[in-house]
DNA sequence: TATCAGGTAA
DNA sequence: AAAAATACCTGATA
């Protein structure tokens, strides 16, 4: 073949991508398919395979001869032979270990591989499961549902779970075609297919797993419609007390619900209804570490039929340990990004389960569903008062000399001058560095400090194009309510977080006449570049580019 | 009954 | 490697 392809797929399992390529674009979305980006400087992007990346394109049953197929036609020179190998493999390992019922009340893995039994056997961190062999598998505990299946992902096994679930109380719940405020509500296509990817997944009765969306795109929706189609007292837990109200605010709106079955279980109310709306913290409360998590055992003792984790990608450690203990019970994740910074992806992996449904943020913008972005990365040097200071500081203070930049004030003067007709969001990471921008341009800010009904005063004005630019902290990543803007000044954020960077660009994406525009402000040279360029890799999977500016 | 300050956790 | 925000509780105040 004379076609010279984009990729090169090296022996450690990176693939470089050559970004001018002209298929560069059609090689990317195969990529996201199965592997993950890790490094994306402007020539060459890295990505890199790992077992649990095509565990994920298993269980979303993209087929395997098409990511050979795609390698073959994208690959400028052989492929090494090891690769092929180990990614069959990998691929392999996902349904290899089928957990099921068996007759004698415990549950039985299923090992069609005998040097995967074999190794299984004699593996230290199994010992202490008690696991007895029978033909072709091993007999568990039945209590033991949800540790063995995160012992053995630890080990590179992941388990194809067919126990089942438990059918929970009913409830019948429909979604309206006329919401409260009386315009019509349809389901979009792509959150159909969402839904039914779910529930299909679990041999047609609703199963376990993850749905990965855009910010934006209506996973509250996507909720809605699993909850109505399983048709069970469902427990939702979200991050915030803002999100409860939301949710519950969605179900009065969208469904055929009662106020009453909707429950809120948080500081201001204690409520267990049919349908009940808590918050991660709430869960897993206790006075001390010793104390037990009351809340928890008083949840586990209800009926539910589904369990909805909002924002799956925060879900704190303590969770995770519950989680393992309900494994019989229906349980979907969503989220936006799937990232963790913390690496327990796994974890997310073998107790929640394998993404079911994930749509690229580039076809939901091609749709119209979300605004056209445009990323700027602006590069600024430090003034040389501060380059001396920062030769000389500590690893630990450069972050924060760079992040608090001087001159980045003089830029965002510009780009708010450049932008005097639009709805501008200004986001920091320091407050110190946040007054100080608030009183030189005069500009309204809104940290963790702010009294509510401030906060709600300053959302409306701005809302109503009263307030054209509003400065906020951290607020920004967990504030539901904040009203939505078109262009977004990110003049510092948190080391590496790449769902941090997804989130706040998600604040620009909601669907208007206006374009959207992101801007991060960095500075040249420092620790920071090196930070901004990891915090960006999410969002340059998605396909969005970030164009470089000097200042 | 509601709201606020103060402390702790993760 | 570090700062900020959140949500819980308790107890005081109105």
């Amino acid at each position: 073949m004379s076609f010279q392809g984009p990729l090169i797929i090296q022996s450690d399992h990176s693939f470089l991508l050559e970004v001018q390529h002209p298929h560069y674009t059609e090689c990317r979305d195969f990529l996201v398919q199965f592997a993950e980006l890790v490094k994306s400087p402007e020539f060459i992007h890295t990505y890199k395979v790992s077992p649990l990346s095509l565990w994920n394109a298993a269980a979303l049953e993209i087929p395997f001869h098409q990511i050979v197929s795609g390698m073959e036609k994208f690959s400028k020179y052989a492929i090494p032979s090891n690769i092929l190998v180990d990614i069959q493999e990998w691929y392999g390992n996902y349904g290899k270990l089928v957990l099921k019922q068996h007759v004698s009340g415990k549950l039985f893995l299923q090992i069609q591989d005998d040097s995967i039994l074999e190794r299984l056997l004699h593996d230290e961190s199994l010992k202490p499961f008690r696991l007895e062999p029978i033909h072709e598998g091993l007999l568990v505990a039945a209590g033991q549902r949800g540790n063995i299946k995160h012992t053995l992902i630890k080990i590179g096994y992941p388990v194809k779970d067919l126990c089942g679930y438990l059918s929970g109380e009913s409830l019948k719940i429909n979604l309206c075609t006329i919401d409260a405020d009386n315009r019509p509500f349809q389901i979009r296509d792509y959150q159909k297919d969402a839904i039914d990817a779910f529930y299909h997944a679990g041999q047609n009765t609703g199963g376990n797993g993850i749905i990965v969306l855009p910010c934006g795109s209506g996973k509250t929706i996507i909720g809605l419609g699993v909850i109505s189609q399983i048709s069970n007292h469902t427990l939702i837990i979200t991050t915030n007390n803002i999100s409860v109200r939301q949710w519950n605010q969605e179900l009065v709106n969208k469904t055929d619900l009662s106020n009453d079955k909707i429950g809120e279980f948080t500081g201001q109310k204690k409520e267990i209804q049919p349908i009940t709306i808590t918050t991660y913290q709430m869960l897993t409360y206790r006075k001390s570490k010793e104390d037990p998590m009351e809340n928890l055992e008083l949840f586990t003792k209800c009926n539910w039929g589904l369990i909805i984790y909002d924002e799956v990608h925060l879900l704190p450690a303590p969770v995770f340990r519950a989680t393992t203990d309900i494994q019989a019970r229906r349980r979907l994740g969503l989220t936006a990004t799937l990232i963790r910074e913390d690496g327990k992806e796994d974890d997310v992996f073998a107790l929640i389960g394998p993404k079911r449904y994930d749509l690229p943020w580039k076809i939901l913008e091609n749709k119209g569903f979300i605004a056209t972005a445009y990323c700027t990365e602006y590069r600024i040097s430090l003034p040389s008062k501060t380059e001396h200071q920062y030769a000389h500081a500590s690893k630990r203070t450069r972050f924060r000399i760079a992040a608090e930049n001087p001159k980045k004030t003089e830029l965002v003067q510009e780009l708010l001058e450049q932008h005097s007709q639009d709805q501008i969001l200004v986001i920091g990471q320091y407050i110190t560095q946040l007054e100080e921008l608030a009183k030189k341009l005069k500009i309204p800010l809104i940290t963790g400090k702010t009294k509510h009904e401030e906060r709600e005063q300053l959302y409306q004005r701005f809302k109503t194009g009263d307030l054209k630019i509003l400065l906020v902290s951290k607020v920004a990543n967990f504030a539901v309510d904040l009203p939505d803007a078109n262009i977004l000044i990110q003049i510092s954020g948190t080391f590496g977080s790449r769902q941090e960077e997804a989130q706040r660009l998600g604040r620009i994406l909601r669907p208007k006449q206006k374009n959207a525009f992101f801007y991060t402000l960095i500075s040249k040279g420092t620790d920071e570049q090196q930070f901004s360029s990891n915090r960006q890799l999410f969002l340059v999977e998605q396909g969005y580019r970030y164009q470089i500016q000097y200042f």
